[in-house]
DNA sequence: ATAAACACTTGTATTTAGCAAGTAATGTTC
DNA sequence: GAACATTACTTGCTAAATACAAGTGTTTAT
């Protein structure tokens, strides 16, 4: 696994020393927008990434405090991936991400923009609380 | 140049094709925020990106609409870069990259997130308005 | 006329990413 | 309880991206 070097002090160059590649957000919007928590729900989703680059980005979010890693409580064989607090804090960043995103895509939905944009700190709390709730819970 | 492939019809992911680099957001951060405007400007930058991989992501950029490129009217060796529309959308998930990344920079300046969250929009329109009044400029 | 400034290129070494196949532990089925 | 299936990874190899150092061509200043 790739150790972090900080570039400079600013903080957006900060926030991309561990974001700035093409996998870890998405990670982190899988597990906070469509309820993926283990190994195999990533490996499905549309983007496919591949496995060693999966596991590598799942052990560097664990490492630098974005997720936490369990064992499943009924099935010990399955590892439940968790966000953390650390990852809360990012949901304004993946809402301005789909924001921008659908504005851009020539195929992007303009009704989500809209609803984005008119209910943006609704959403943000929605999926900040979704988080936070379960932070609490021992499941 | 690399060739952008959409791995998914998520705006996240298709936000992170583009963006999704160690680089990207850091050369339309110096212009958006620092009045960088030339190659020498960019590198001079703390974080020291090498020559060819500036080249290389400036031409990216041009090419996907992001920044314009023009000789300066003064020196014509010069080379004058300014940020379009499609990057003015973007002052959003700069300001949320620098909210985030003061908070969890161990060395990361407190105020400075206090200032941001309590004049997000101001500051937002501070960056944009900036933008948008160049575009109109001839210069 | 010469040297400096500026925006890149080129060449090479190192690092990272991507693909295909394999492994080890636990779970399920008959 | 033996055999197959899930699940979470590893490993080996190839391709691509990044980093470092040096060089090139055009314009500008002296």
């Amino acid at each position: 696994m790739k150790q972090i070097t900080q570039r400079s002090k600013c903080p957006v160059s900060f926030s991309l020393d561990f974001l700035g590649d093409k996998w870890s957000l998405l990670i982190i919007r899988d597990i906070m927008v469509y309820d993926k928590f283990t190994y195999g729900d990533f490996l499905q989703s549309d983007e496919k990434i591949s496995t060693n680059i999966l596991a590598d980005r799942l052990a560097a979010l664990e490492q630098n405090g974005f997720i936490t890693r369990r064992v499943s409580a009924e099935k010990k064989n399955k590892i439940i991936y968790e966000l953390t607090e650390k990852s809360a804090d990012l949901v304004p960043i993946i809402m301005e991400y789909n924001i921008w995103g659908a504005k851009y895509n020539p195929d992007g939905e303009q009704a989500l923009i809209e609803e984005l944009k008119k209910d943006k700190q609704k959403m943000i709390e929605k999926y900040q609380d979704k988080i936070r709730r379960n932070l609490g819970a021992l499941s």
